[in-house]
Parts: C-alpha cells; structure tokens; sequence
DNA sequence: AACGGTGTTCCTTATTGAGGAACAAGGAGA
DNA sequence: TCTCCTTGTTCCTCAATAAGGAACACCGTT
C-alpha cells in the first residue's frame, strides 16, 4: 500500500463529501497530516485535474477529470446502452422508477435508472452503494449464486437491520433464496426502507451466471399486493430481455 | 510534485485508454517503472476501487468508484440542471444537437450535451475536451474574456489547423472576436471538423463574466445560411435564459 | 517436462515524501 | 490605519518509505 497514494485517495473522498470544497488547513486538520504535505498531494492532483481551485482561491473542488473518466468507464459498459431502451419500456408500463445495478465485492451498484416523470438528471444517482441483503435486486442476484460464491458472500455481509423487516438470520436468508429460485423474481417488502417496495429479477449472461439486476420500486400506498402481482411478469420480462440481448 | 500519486495517475490515464483494460507487465512497459512498483499501485488504487480486476484475473480496469465521484462532481454543477431544460427545448426548436461547454484552463469541456433523436446516453459525450480557437462555442467565451485572460489564452493555444478553415493567426482570431462581440453570437464554419457548422453564444454569470457557451451543430448540407440565420436568434434567446437563470 | 509468459511477494537501499518552520498574503477588528 | 490572526505557499533537512531487482508461484503452450 502507497501511503502518499492512499492519502491522495482520501483527500479526493473529503471533497467528495464536501460539495463546498476545502482549503490546505482543513484536509490537513481532517487526515491529520501536515499542511505542506496535504498542499503537495493537491497539487499533484490539480496537475491531474482530479481537483481544481475554485476560482484561483485556496479552496480546492473536485475536478472535472472526474467527468472524463466516468465517460470512460460508461463506454466500456455497453451493458447501459443495452440495457437502457428496455428499462424506459418498463418504466413506461409499470409508471414507477426502475433501476438496473451490478455487483461489486458483494456490494450494488446503481448503474442505471429511469424515473417516471423526467427525463433530466439521468446520472444523478448512479454510482450509488448499497448492500445486498436487504435489497430486492440483490436477493434476486444472490439466489443465483453458486454455493460456494453465496458462502463468500456470507462471510462479508453485516446483515445490518435496516427497518424490522430486514432479514438478519442466514438460514431465513436461505429460505427466501429458494423462494426466489422457484418463483424467478424477488421482493423487497421494506426490508430496506419503511414505505418502500420494490419487484426485482436477474439478468443472466452468455455463461448463465446472474451478472445484473433490475427492480420496480415504489412507495408501499401505490405498490398493494394486487398491484405488485401485476408488476411482477413484467419485470421478469424485461430482465429476460436484458439478458438475451447480452447473449443470454 | 509527489511521485507515486503521478505514476497512480498515469496508469488510471493509461486504463481510461484501453477499455479491455491492462495487465501488470503491460504497464510497468508503458510507464518504465519495474513491475513491482506498478502492482503496488494498482493495489492502492484498487484498495480505493479506482480501478477493479476483471473476473479475478490479472488484468485491471477503471473501477466504479468514477460514477460514484462523477455523481458527485454533478451535483455541484448545478448549472446542468439549470441549463438542461433550456437546451432540451433549443434542441426540440432548431433540430439539431446542442451543447453546453466550460472552461478549465482554456481548454473547453462538454458538461451536457442534449440530442433530437435519443434522450439515451445523454451522459456519453460529456467530459470531452476541445480546443478553443476552432469551435464556435470556444470563440464566444474569447470573444468576452477581458484584454488580459486573452494574452494569456493566446500564449496558451498553439494554433493547431484542424481544417483549412481554422484560424490559425492572432489577428485573425481577433479580427473575428470584434465581430463576435458585434453580433453577439459566433459561427464556426467548418473549423474544428470539415462538413460541421454551428452556431454559439455565451453564457454570463452574476458579475457579467463569460462562464459558459452552448451551441447548436449540424452537417453543412442542413445547415445553409438561411438556415443559420434562423437559428442564430434562437440560440441567442437560450443563452441569454441560462444567464438569467445563474443570475446575470 | 521444460519453457516462456503471467502476477505476486520479499528485501534492501537510497530516493523521495514528510513535516517543521519561515514566509507571504489577506481579512477582521480595534 | 495598523495590528494580529489565519490563510496558503515555499524551503530544507531527515528518516520513513517507495522503488526495483530478484525470487517465487502459477498457468498454458510447445
């Protein structure tokens, strides 16, 4: 591990967080290292444009390098491109949000989304985080795990409660796998977040293994049981969908 | 200048370039550092999910921590959303793709860009970087810059001729700056690429500063001068919006 | 079975990153 | 207006630590 790297990393996530930007004094006071040493990693990044002044003061900002490489790394997942047609189809028919994640150390990540109403702010919130257990969309990616991939994913989840719904057991976690693998879709019933439901399916690849997910979310008022029995074929439908167009 | 943050840099430029992404012989040959360096690295960086190996293998790629900092370098521009509507409806009017450009370093950046056809991928060509001297948008932030930032883009700019068209002399280049600022838009008449014309105007901010530029681009066979002169009020009316919008 | 090609680990050295202190610049307050 | 903080920036010295060579482990090919 590179300690200056390291460093570097972490300034990037401090600014990350503070949307105002931060002078030398603060990151310093923040990773607690000194102001020179805090002042020559900023400026290595500035070289980069990984951070930038914010008009010519001592205020540093994240950089619009950040904009180049996410237009990088979007073009190498034709996956979006794909995918995105088929999503603002399914939006269109079940007139709630829909999301399509991958996964990354056992963890989702928000790749894709379409809303309802607007069009706008389509990047907004992809990149987001969230774990797996408590999550439609990864109830349905972990139902397809071979055996030994669901025992690494184990022994790296928290199983964090996040609303009295959430399940936290193994065993009960093992239950709903079998649900899902017979039924070809999942639910989420507020384990996440109180109010929230959402109706989620795996996408497969060529090799068959489960590779993405997409889900239906909305708030518990509009997603009713009658409703959400409506929703499902179609979700299921469209992520049959995805996964041919990737060679499925 | 911090050596090791530099090399990390370095090979995250060198990933962006090679979506299959690379290897570790691969880049310690491309940087001249020795392999052990290099893995040392990559593992800081991965450790940071700047970059991830594919399917466990040994070869690297840009990692999805990029969306996650684009997200968040977005969601302090909110000049995006302020313009995005604006530009959505310019397209809609003029039928062609509009642009919405910044400055860093007198290098322009494409930060939204709004297409007739598809609302799909609309983040995919922001985060490209031009040259100022040959777009339309580029000459109509230089057209406002005060005496002094001018001296200092025209000691920047190295005049490249990218058609036989481009201006590739100073008095040339102010020449058509004072009709700019006359006319209160700016053509680029096959200058940056042969078959493209556009049209441009800048965008002010509260204290009466060029900040941004949009732009509406088409083939030379739809955009004749007729057209263009359609057009020209209508990209002037959605910058002089987004200048309002920022609080001009 | 031997070879050439990977990625990874270890270890030693001197390169280079770190931090203290001094400096410059700017703003607030008296 | 002058002073006194608090900024960011620069410099310099020392030792922490990053770098690179070499050895290792692994895989696929010949």
């Amino acid at each position: 591990m590179v300690q200056s790297v390291d460093r570097a990393m972490i300034i990037l996530d401090c600014l990350k967080e503070s949307p105002k930007g931060l002078g030398v004094t603060d990151l310093s006071k923040k990773l607690g290292v000194a102001k020179s040493t805090v002042h020559r990693l900023l400026s290595t990044l500035e070289k980069h444009r990984y951070v930038k002044k914010v008009n010519n003061e001592g205020i540093y900002q994240l950089g619009l390098k950040f904009l180049e490489m996410n237009h990088a790394v979007m073009e190498n997942m034709n996956i979006v491109e794909l995918a995105h047609p088929i999503l603002d189809e399914l939006t269109k028919t079940v007139a709630e949000i829909t999301h399509l994640v991958m996964l990354e150390n056992f963890e989702l990540v928000y790749i894709d989304k379409v809303e309802s109403t607007s069009t706008i702010r389509i990047y907004s919130q992809t990149g987001r985080r969230a774990p797996m257990h408590c999550t439609g969309v990864g109830k349905a990616m972990a139902a397809y795990f071979p055996e030994k991939k669901l025992e690494r994913f184990f022994s790296h989840t928290d199983w964090k409660a996040f609303t009295p719904y959430t399940i936290t057991k193994e065993e009960d976690f093992r239950a709903e796998l079998d649900r899902i693998r017979e039924k070809g879709y999942s639910l989420d019933d507020e384990e996440h977040e109180e109010g929230i439901r959402c109706v989620a399916a795996p996408v497969f690849n060529h090799q068959g293994e489960v590779q993405y997910a997409i889900s239906a979310t909305g708030p518990t008022n509009r997603m009713n049981n009658k409703r959400i029995e409506e929703i499902i074929p179609l979700v299921k439908k469209a992520a049959y969908k995805i996964s041919k167009a990737i060679g499925y």
